[in-house]
DNA sequence: CTATATTTTCAGTAATTACTGAAACTTCAC
DNA sequence: GTGAAGTTTCAGTAATTACTGAAAATATAG
């Protein structure tokens, strides 16, 4: 298999991407390359199409599995292993986000909170605690929020983000509104 | 300059996360302990503390100013540049997805429009186009998305993000709702 | 301008990470 | 069971990236 112009600009655009990400450049090849096939492919397609040795291919198959990246089928009558990723661009977005957090926040998260627990053996500490402080509560915040987001339906979070700055005007009233369908009243949202 | 185990902790766990973000080791070491330092410190006040070379220290440094991370100051009777990380963490948190942005997304959405202008050669170009524009439009309305809420002051924002899934409700009531207030009667927000 | 303090650059080297090919392992049809 | 097809592992090597020390450049005080 060789691949047209375009699908090859983009693989290798991948590529550059990756390595600007932890990622490395084949496995960000190997996820543009099953992003942008029609069809799953299998170990041996993706060594030929990107020239790289089957046993890389396999690692970085390896390394996208355990992102989540891809998925593993089986085609009928044929023992090899095929590979795909998954066509709902939400749903990989979502997938990688939270794979970050896991393997990104979370550890972080984790050691702000022992440091600040630890009891300062002076006022350097003191600062320093201070600042980690400010840190965690950031990223606790955003954190939350981003679990809560996670939930919604892609349509609802779509129709969100295209309000944008929009939903700031909402908070600006939202003492002064009064639901009007159903004869109930409600005097604003509670947190 | 000898580090307190706090920050010890604290500037080593930054290193390793540094490794997994493109970020190395050295600049994240760097930049945490300027993130938990009192006040600015000098090159060699950071090689001493961190056991790295002079010229190590002055590259990260560098490194560090290209993504606006740091803040390079003088004191008075002193030739030494001393070097601090800004202190308000929602800043610091715009500035590096702001630096992010430009240097990840950016190339990529242009990388996108070059190839959705492309003539497709065939039907594996074609779905290879299908493909990239839901990825296209999926980033763009993001970074749009992200825009718009950059300019919001923080403690908008801080609000909008402890609310949480609970602005869904305001979204679902946007069609009922009454604005009280003023005697002005407003049916639902606008796009 | 000179002497000195400070920072930067850069070529060489060390350390790390990526990649390959060969061998080992797994799976499955017969 | 055996053997063929397929996949993974891994030790060795290649490529890349990080780091250092020495030298060059820059800045400043006198």
């Amino acid at each position: 298999m060789n691949l047209s112009p375009l699908s090859q600009d983009f693989v290798l655009h991948f590529g550059e991407m990756g390595s600007r990400w932890g990622i490395n450049r084949t496995v960000g090849q190997i996820y543009a390359l099953l992003f942008v096939s029609a069809k799953p492919l299998n170990a041996d397609e993706i060594a030929n199409a990107l020239q790289f040795s089957r046993s890389n291919v396999s690692m970085g198959l390896k390394e996208l599995e355990s992102w989540h990246l891809v998925r593993l089928q089986h085609l009928p009558n044929d023992r090899r292993e095929y590979f795909s990723a998954p066509d709902d661009v939400w749903a990989i977005f979502r997938t990688l986000a939270d794979e970050r957090r896991k393997r990104e926040i979370d550890p972080t998260l984790s050691m702000l909170r022992d440091a600040l627990l630890a009891t300062p053996a002076n006022d350097e500490d003191k600062f320093a605690q201070k600042r980690m402080t400010e840190m965690h509560n950031l990223i606790e915040m955003a954190t939350s929020w981003f679990n809560d987001v996670h939930r919604l339906e892609p349509e609802t979070l779509k129709q969100l983000m295209k309000m944008g700055t929009k939903v700031t005007k909402l908070l600006e009233m939202k003492d002064k509104i009064k639901v009007v369908a159903g004869g109930k009243t409600s005097s604003g949202i509670s947190r």
